[in-house]
DNA sequence: CTGTTAGCGCTTTCAA
DNA sequence: TTGAAAGCGCTAACAG
């Protein structure tokens, strides 16, 4: 608790040289007589002196902070975006600035340009649809996004969504399934993709495809719209849910209901969250590999931050996750 | 993509005002001829003027960022406070800098030393021990710590894992268990406290306890010890876990051993994440309340930075959870 | 190798 | 109600 922390002026006066002296002592961009040096290196510790990242970051116009957008903090895709990005950013000297937008886009735009403001890059997952992004481009940082973008030229990082969604399906066709439904989530922009690689699939096999819609990607969704979903009259014999999160709320009322899983009904799911692996049974699903979509994405950024040049779009291949959820039929 | 973003100076010349006069206007703090504001209106947004949030952070000293220390930011006991803390940041104006320690506390203190010269305050949640932490307190900025402290003058934020611990060890006293188990964590600081929460109901009871220590807070390590524990010539009649996540990879392997959870062995954690309540059967747990852990520490963090006086100590009061991974016995 | 000199963009007395 | 002036703590030419 001093009263004031000693500034670069202190440490130059106490070891008898320039401002200037100093500064490029402690940035390392010089090497000084050993005098010097030992002086310096004394008047420092005994001073307790600390440079002030502030008064560097004003003159350098460098904060060494990314900002990170997501749209839900406590989704288990999210925690492992960030874990990889966090990490990589670690690596390199950056810190993580998060914003948790809590799948309300109203404020994004002002938190974002107000956030580039703050930071020297930043990572982006947005609901929102590309023609209401265009204002990205105008920020006046570095930046990387979450999903591919056909006009925007912005750099993004983007799982497969199609040809995930496409093996999931051709998976369950070849299992034997033939009443197949698909519990989306409009709202966000990989449902489509999803939506897509699901009915190439099923369209090529001339099998139908019933969809439903949550109005959340949430635990709590599938468990709400289980019921629905299984107790009509035309029951399906397969339920691809929009990520795990509502696969596994939904296998939790199955069951209640009375309805086994995979028995009367195969459910699998999309991101491969870990808990996926430890209910009963254990959820099929694709691997969308967040923690390196994060990693990726910040490796990314910091390439742009250098002045290196970058793909538009990395892509990272989805896996599929074979577990007990799924069942062939009819065989 | 402006060249040079237009600075106050550049808005004062075209309101043909002073730099003073402009700086007043944005910082609202004090009000001007209609003639002068409606000319700053103007400049200000022709010019797309936004104030550098760097150069006045230098100048007044806060950065309206406040620094989160945490272990593991995928453990979604974790995310949930962050998600708490987040929100309550965000909506009195400031920002969340991330640090996921992961679990190792080498590099720490030099981090959250870094970190503190970068935010306005931190809340820290950490493995250290009491003896080792002193030097927070010489930290030059607001801080509030997760868990009690019985030396070091920090504010506090804590779940009285005491009294959860004793609570579930009633709960499965009650139902008749008689050999009772706990698998540990002891690295944490909390163990400890669980530990004792647990003997103080047994050994009111005569009953014994035995101790299993785990490497890590994980389902992987749940999951690994659980052969060890269930398959011994005395297995216990109940489990006890440090946390849900080890306490549903149990589960999950004792499934995969043919041990029935919980006709055989009645299993309960630790922090009620919202996956216990979706595996079969559901997990028993504490809830210790992490979201509001989280928006009540920085609560506190912004009171201290306002100047109010706080608590030294809010304890947050734990509530047992109760699911089907618990059965009576020998009623 | 080392120092001098200008600021970075903004806030803040203090005067007018 | 407005402005002049003095920096915040630091870096970045440029000189020597």
């Amino acid at each position: 608790m001093k009263k004031t922390a000693p500034t670069i002026r202190d440490v130059a006066a106490a070891a008898q040289v320039s401002t200037a002296t100093v500064s490029k002592y402690i940035n390392g961009a010089q090497r000084f007589s050993p005098k010097v040096e030992a002086a310096l290196a004394s008047a420092i510790s005994s001073l307790g002196y600390k440079s002030n990242p502030l008064a560097k970051s004003m003159i350098t116009g460098r904060t060494n902070t990314i900002g990170l957008s997501v749209l839900d903090i406590t989704n288990p895709h999210f925690s492992s975006i960030l874990k990889g990005a966090n990490r990589v950013a670690n690596d390199q000297g950056y810190s993580v600035l998060l914003v948790d937008t809590e799948e309300t886009p109203s404020r994004e735009r002002r938190t974002l340009e107000d956030l580039s403001l703050r930071v020297d890059g930043m990572i982006v997952f947005s609901r929102m649809r590309e023609h209401e992004m265009a204002w990205m481009t105008e920020i006046d940082k570095p930046l990387v996004f979450f999903g591919s973008l056909s006009e925007l030229p912005l750099p993004t990082v983007a799982s497969d969504d199609h040809s995930g969604a496409f093996m999931l399906s051709q998976h369950l066709r070849m299992l034997g399934h033939k009443r197949i439904a698909y519990l989306g989530f409009s709202k966000s922009r990989r449902d489509e993709e999803r939506l897509g690689g699901i009915r190439e699939c099923l369209d090529a096999a001339g099998l139908p495809l019933t969809i439903y819609d949550a109005d959340a990607p949430s635990l709590a969704e599938g468990e709400r719209l289980c019921a629905s979903i299984v107790l009509g009259s035309e029951r399906p014999d397969a339920l691809i849910c929009y990520n795990d999160l509502m696969a596994l709320g939904f296998m939790k009322e199955a069951e209640n209901l009375g309805v086994a899983v995979p028995h009367d009904l195969s459910v699998v799911g999309f991101d491969n969250i870990p808990y996926g692996k430890y209910t009963t049974p254990a959820l099929t699903t694709v691997d969308l590999q967040s923690e390196r979509m994060g990693a990726t994405a910040m490796e990314k950024l910091l390439a742009v931050i250098r002045g290196e040049p970058v793909e538009k779009l990395t892509r990272i291949a989805p896996q599929l996750m074979l577990r007990a959820s799924t069942m062939a039929r009819r065989a």
